[in-house]
RNA sequence: GGCGGCGUACCCAAGUGGCUAAGGGAGAGGUCUGCAAAACCUUUAUGCAGCGGUUCGAAUCCGCUCGCCGCGUCCA
C-alpha cells in the first residue's frame, strides 16, 4: 500500500512502525457549532480509510479528538449566558447525530481536551525546562526560532513565516513566530490552575497531548483538513519533537476541502451546508457516495447536481442488486442452469473485481478509482445476466450469491449498498426531491393503482394502462412490468442540472 | 509579491513515462418491450489550458504563458 505523505510530498510504500499494526490520529472538530459538511468529508473519509485498514489485516488504533475548549466556544457560551461546557456537550451530541446518520463509525478513543489538562501541562513543563518555551506574563509561548525544522511539514522558510507572521495573540512574544502553549484567562473565562498562573492551554497543544498519551511519542497516521497543515500540524511537530527528540508522526494525510462555487466552503465566508442541510435533501449513502467519488486530496465541488448524480450512481447499483435478489430461490425453475460458460464468466468479473478494487485503494487511498471498478462490475454483471436471458438461460444462485457477498464486502468498506434495494427504491423520507413532487403517494395508493392497470393490461386496454403509467410517473412513480406478468415500481428524481443556490 | 496546488469530453471524475485516455451522469441511435422502465450495444477527447523542450515514446518530466484556487487570520 502506498500513500502521500504530506511531510515528504511523495507517495511512498506504507510501513507501520510495528507490523500488523496502525496507530491513526485524525483532528476531530472544535464544538462550537453544527458541523459542515466540509467536517462530514474529513470524517468520512477517514473513516472508511479506517475501515479498509482494518480489512487489510491491521490493528487500527483509531483516536479522534474532540476540541472543547477554545476561544470560539467561550464566545458562544458568553453570548448565550451558559457556561462553556454546556456549548461543547450540545455539539458533541450533534456531531454525533449528523456522523451516525452517515454512516461515520466511532473511533476507538474520542478525548476530549478538557480531559487532557496534565497531560498538557507535562509537555509544557517539559518543553519550559529544555528550552524550546518561555514563560512570559502568565503566557507560555513555544521558542519557534530554537526548532531548526519549523516550516518542513508546510514547506515554508523562516523568512516567509516572519514575513507572514501577523495578530499579536500575546504580547510577550520574543519573535513573532512563536505561538501560545497556555495562555492567561480574563476574567469569567474557564480556567485551569497551572505552575504559570490559572488559565487555558493554547490549541495546538491539547492534539500533541491527546495523540501522544494515546498513541505515543511515535505513530503511523496523523490526518486532518488540509487547512490544518499550517500551522495547526506545524506546532503539534515543534511541540511534540521538540519534547521527545523523535520524529512525532511517519505519515502526514491531509483530506481536500469542499468548495462552494470553487471557493472554500468555511465558517468565515458563510458559504457552508450544514450536514443537517445537506440530509434534508438527500440521502446519507447519496452524500457519502458524493464524498468518496473524489480522490481524497482533491476539492470537491458541492452542487445539486453531483448530489443527484451520487444518487442516481446508487440506483444503478441496487438495480442489479435487485435484480439478483429476484433472481434467487429459482434453481427448480425451468430454465437451464448457465453453468459454464456464463458463471465461469461471472467468477472471473468478480474475481477481477477484486483485485482492481484492492489496488486502487492501495494506490493512495484512491476511492474514486475504487469505485469506478464497482461500477465497471455492474456493468459486467449486468452483461452476463442479459447473456443468460437471451439464451434462455440463467444463473445459478450459489453464482448470484457469490456476486452479492463482493458488493456487500466491497460496500461495507465504503459504507455504500448496505440497504435492502426494495427499500432503496421505496423509501420517501429523503431524496433530491424538486418541487415539482409534491404529495408523495403511499405505497398502498401504488400498489392500488398498479392494480387497476393490471386489469386493464388483462383486457388489452393499452390506453388506460398507459394512462396509469403517465400518472403514476407524474407523481414519482416509475413502473417496470417484469417477464411474469409482475410489476415493479421505484421512486425517481429527475436531474434537475441547476446549479446550487442559497439565499 | 512569497509559498503550495489545480486546469482531462456537455457535466462530474480516474489516470502522473509506454497496451485502444477508467468509471458515472447527460445526449443521440439501436436491441428488447403492447407502451414503458431496466439492461445491453453503438456513439460523444487522433487528444488531456496554451506554447516550447527532454525522450525511441508524455496527459504524465522540465521551462514559460494564461486561468482558477488555497495558505500566510479561526477553519475539516
Amino acid at each position: 500500500m502506498k500513500l502521500y505523505n504530506t511531510f515528504t510530498g511523495n507517495k511512498e510504500p506504507f510501513v507501520p512502525l510495528r507490523p500488523g499494526e496502525v496507530r491513526m490520529y485524525v483532528c476531530g472538530v472544535t464544538v462550537y457549532d453544527d458541523c459542515h459538511i466540509g467536517h462530514a468529508r474529513s470524517a468520512v473519509v477517514f473513516d472508511v480509510f479506517r475501515r479498509y485498514l482494518t480489512a487489510r489485516g491491521y490493528r487500527v488504533t483509531y483516536v479522534r479528538n474532540f476540541t472543547d475548549i477554545d476561544d470560539k466556544i467561550i464566545r458562544r457560551a458568553q453570548a448565550e449566558g451558559v457556561p462553556a461546557e454546556a456549548i461543547a456537550e450540545r455539539y458533541i451530541a450533534a456531531y454525533y447525530r449528523d456522523m451516525d446518520r452517515l454512516g461515520v463509525q466511532r473511533a476507538d478513543v474520542e478525548p476530549r481536551a478538557t480531559e487532557h489538562l496534565a497531560e498538557m501541562q507535562t509537555i509544557i513543563s517539559g518543553l519550559l525546562a529544555r528550552g524550546y518555551a518561555y514563560a512570559a506574563g502568565g503566557d507560555v509561548l513555544f521558542r519557534v526560532k530554537k526548532f531548526s525544522t519549523y516550516g518542513s511539514l508546510s514547506k515554508r522558510s523562516a523568512e516567509d513565516l516572519s514575513a507572514g507572521a501577523r495578530v499579536e495573540v500575546s504580547p510577550h512574544k520574543e519573535d513573532p513566530m512563536d505561538f501560545v502553549l497556555w495562555k492567561t484567562s480574563k476574567p469569567g473565562e474557564p480556567a485551569w490552575d497551572s505552575p504559570w498562573g490559572p488559565g487555558r492551554p493554547g490549541w495546538h497543544i491539547e492534539c500533541s497531548a491527546m495523540a501522544m498519551k494515546h498513541l505515543g511519542e511515535t505513530f503511523d497516521i496523523h490526518g486532518g483538513g488540509m487547512d490544518l497543515i499550517f500551522p495547526h500540524h506545524e506546532n503539534e511537530i515543534a511541540q511534540s519533537e521538540a519534547l521527545t527528540g523523535r520524529p512525532f508522526v511517519r505519515c502526514w494525510m491531509h483530506n481536500g476541502f469542499v468548495n462552494i462555487d470553487r471557493e472554500k466552503m468555511s465558517k468565515s465566508l458563510g458559504n457552508f451546508f450544514t450536514v443537517a442541510e445537506v440530509l434534508e435533501r438527500y440521502d446519507p449513502e447519496a452524500v457519502r457516495l458524493f464524498l468518496l467519488s473524489t480522490h481524497y486530496r482533491s476539492p470537491v465541488d458541492y452542487s445539486d447536481r453531483n448530489f443527484e448524480e451520487a444518487r442516481a450512481g446508487l440506483d444503478r447499483v441496487y438495480t442489479l442488486l435487485r435484480e439478483f435478489k429476484g433472481m434467487r430461490g429459482r434453481d427448480e425453475g425451468a430454465a437451464p442452469m448457465a453453468i459454464g460458460e456464463r458463471e465461469a464468466a461471472v467468477d472471473e468479473a468478480l474475481r477481477q473485481f477484486q483485485m482492481d478494487f484492492r489496488e486502487a485503494l492501495d494506490d493512495d487511498f484512491n476511492t474514486a478509482a475504487a469505485l469506478g471498478q464497482c461500477f465497471d462490475l455492474v456493468r459486467h454483471l449486468n452483461r452476463e445476466i442479459a447473456a443468460c436471458r437471451a439464451a434462455d438461460q440463467r444463473l445459478p444462485d450459489r453464482a448470484i450469491a457469490r456476486a452479492q457477498a463482493v458488493f456487500q464486502e466491497a460496500g461495507r468498506l465504503l459504507g455504500l449498498f448496505q440497504q435492502d434495494p426494495e427499500a432503496w427504491f421505496k423509501k420517501e423520507a429523503v431524496a433530491s426531491r424538486t418541487e415539482a413532487t409534491t404529495a408523495l403517494l403511499s405505497p398502498e395508493e401504488i400498489e392500488t393503482r398498479i392494480r387497476d392497470r393490471a386489469e386493464a393490461r388483462g383486457r388489452k386496454d393499452w390506453a388506460t394502462a398507459d394512462a396509469i403509467r403517465r400518472a403514476l410517473e407524474a407523481q414519482g412513480v416509475v413502473l417496470e412490468d417484469k417477464a411474469g406478468g409482475a410489476t415493479e415500481w421505484k421512486r425517481v428524481t429527475p436531474l434537475t442540472g441547476d446549479p446550487p443556490r442559497r439565499a
